[in-house]
DNA sequence: TTGTAAGCGTTATCAC
DNA sequence: GTGATAACGCTTACAA
């Protein structure tokens, strides 16, 4: 790799004066400006992005932490962000968090020991004072999932609209006793998803009954204990809301055995082309991804601006076969 | 943030001493140890990474580019590649390339020029010449598709005796006009399956028809496109075989138009809940990502020792129902 | 307009 | 065993 003070030699000029040159630094006169350009490419001159990086003190990169990358609903945001940094030569630094909040904090720490310019996380956890030290760092935006006891950017999804709304489709059709299955209500998106749903039916007049949540789903075999336990009631439930796209995942299999009218919060990738089609809320994460990555570059780029901290993005439901049944 | 300058004040030493110290040089005496790590956990001492890794001439990251990351295919790749980066204290830097092979050398050489310790790539392009200048630079590692034009590690699956099955139980289930219906033959994937395809037609004496072979799937309408000259051939066929889980999810929607039998070289999230439930070739990502990242980081630490070049992973066929008709 | 010198925080060299 | 000094490649402050 050669050398800033190399092709200064060579042009006959000094190391500053490359500097100048390189970045498009006005004051140089055009004749020294040609000599200094065409050494650089005689050449080949690269500059060293790791010597630039430490100069600067943060490197050029975005970094992103999710629960789980291979969720096509965070795999988007990850896109989006990275879509969004490319524009600006910036590369995204990626890791999944997994679904233990214990492990977060270390696993994000050392994520920002890297120096990023900005970080995008969706959190696993109920609270994130474990950031407060890096707040006036580097800029740091939630997405899906809005901070508590932390003052940060957050772009989230309409939690409590967009279960009411998948609620009330079902009372529509039909559904009176409608069950919740999610995984925890320590995430925010489920409790405001569990508000959204248990109003919805007050509303309808069709009451909240405890019984009809079930929570805790992590795996199949979590799925179809959920759907089994449900049917047992006394008085079961004719039609379950999925708080998301990961636990929709796992209850569909389950559904085989255990049959029963279903609307998801969060769209999967052949939703349409299940039997039924399956009736979801759909959330558009690309956009959660590019408005948070464009949020970073543009406290990046405007320190003192300031910027609503909290935005709720529309959802939108997708009615298809499977909450009818 | 503190330095080692500071530490070194504050402990009595020089800056060599609280470095050695940090790097467990042995080469210090017990007291002189315990007061520089006194003053380091005083004054809170964490290293800067940036300083670090400029000294260093690499980051400690490895870099993954892949077609696109919301692939669950992919996303396990990367995944994978995170998990095992993770433990020997590396990040993990991803950027989707698209499927557009004019762009990745662009893309790939912008990753590069962030000094990343290695590499893991699939590639999108016929050959991958451009990375001849990085190959004694850093370890590069290729992944589902094996480099053309450059010797470089690659993990991938046995595409043409994948195929070769699946096409195989096709016929088995009394299927003798099969198409292929896939995305480019550029692609290695691709042209290795259509190998498998073909044999397997050959083998059974079902002879190969140029044009049960339908490319270029890209999206929605060019699955359905595809499926529907199929089906307007004299001698239409009665199963097809896709060529990737992509393809696949583009033309699971189209089948609802143009049933036909179907078996799929790549599995997918909800393969077993469709109607009928897709018989796929299952590839096990995770093991291609985490041999991958190993690879990389066996060379790093043992740069002259000899590997197998290419290794290719087994593959297994699961029968479901699609490939009855 | 151009150049000199210093410095970012770490590690390597080589004395002592 | 410990320390002074230089070096990595770039940018900033300040001079000329």
């Amino acid at each position: 790799m050669t050398t800033m003070r190399e092709v200064a030699v060579a042009a006959g000029v000094s190391q500053k004066t490359v500097s100048r040159v390189y970045n498009r630094d006005p004051h140089v006169l055009a004749p020294t400006r040609e000599r200094v350009l065409r050494a650089m490419s005689d050449l080949k001159y690269t500059p060293n992005a790791l010597a630039t990086t430490f100069r600067a003190g943060r490197a050029p990169v975005i970094g992103v932490a999710v629960p789980d990358i291979v969720d096509p609903f965070f795999g988007a945001i990850v896109r989006a962000v990275d879509q969004e940094a490319a524009r600006h030569n910036m590369s995204v630094l990626v890791t999944s968090i997994g679904e233990d909040p214990e492990r977060e904090a270390e696993i994000v720490n050392s994520l920002l020991t890297r120096s990023p310019s900005g970080l995008i996380l969706a959190s696993v956890r109920q609270e994130q004072t474990y950031l407060k030290i890096w707040l006036d760092k580097l800029p740091i935006v939630f997405v899906d999932r809005a901070p508590t006891g932390v003052q940060a950017d957050s772009f989230t999804d309409d939690d409590l609209g967009g279960a009411h709304m998948a609620t009330t489709d079902l009372v529509r059709h039909g559904h009176r006793r409608i069950g919740f299955v999610g995984d925890r209500l320590s995430l925010p998106t489920t409790s405001l998803r569990l508000a959204g749903y248990r109003r919805a039916l007050e509303e309808a007049g069709a009451g909240f009954d405890q019984h009809l949540v079930a929570l805790g789903v992590q795996d199949h075999d979590t799925a179809l204990a959920a759907l089994l336990r449900l049917r047992g009631l006394d008085d079961p439930p004719s039609a379950v809301f999925s708080s998301n796209g990961r636990v929709t995942m796992l209850l569909v299999p389950a559904l085989k055995k255990v049959p029963v009218a279903i609307s998801s919060f969060g769209d999967l990738p052949l939703a349409a082309s299940l039997t039924p089609p399956l009736t979801v809320v759909d959330q558009d994460p690309a956009s959660v991804g590019s408005l948070a990555a464009r949020r970073v570059l543009d406290r990046l780029a405007h320190p003192y601006r300031r910027y609503r901290r909290r935005t709720v993005l529309q959802v939108r439901l997708i009615e298809r076969e499977s909450c009818r049944s």
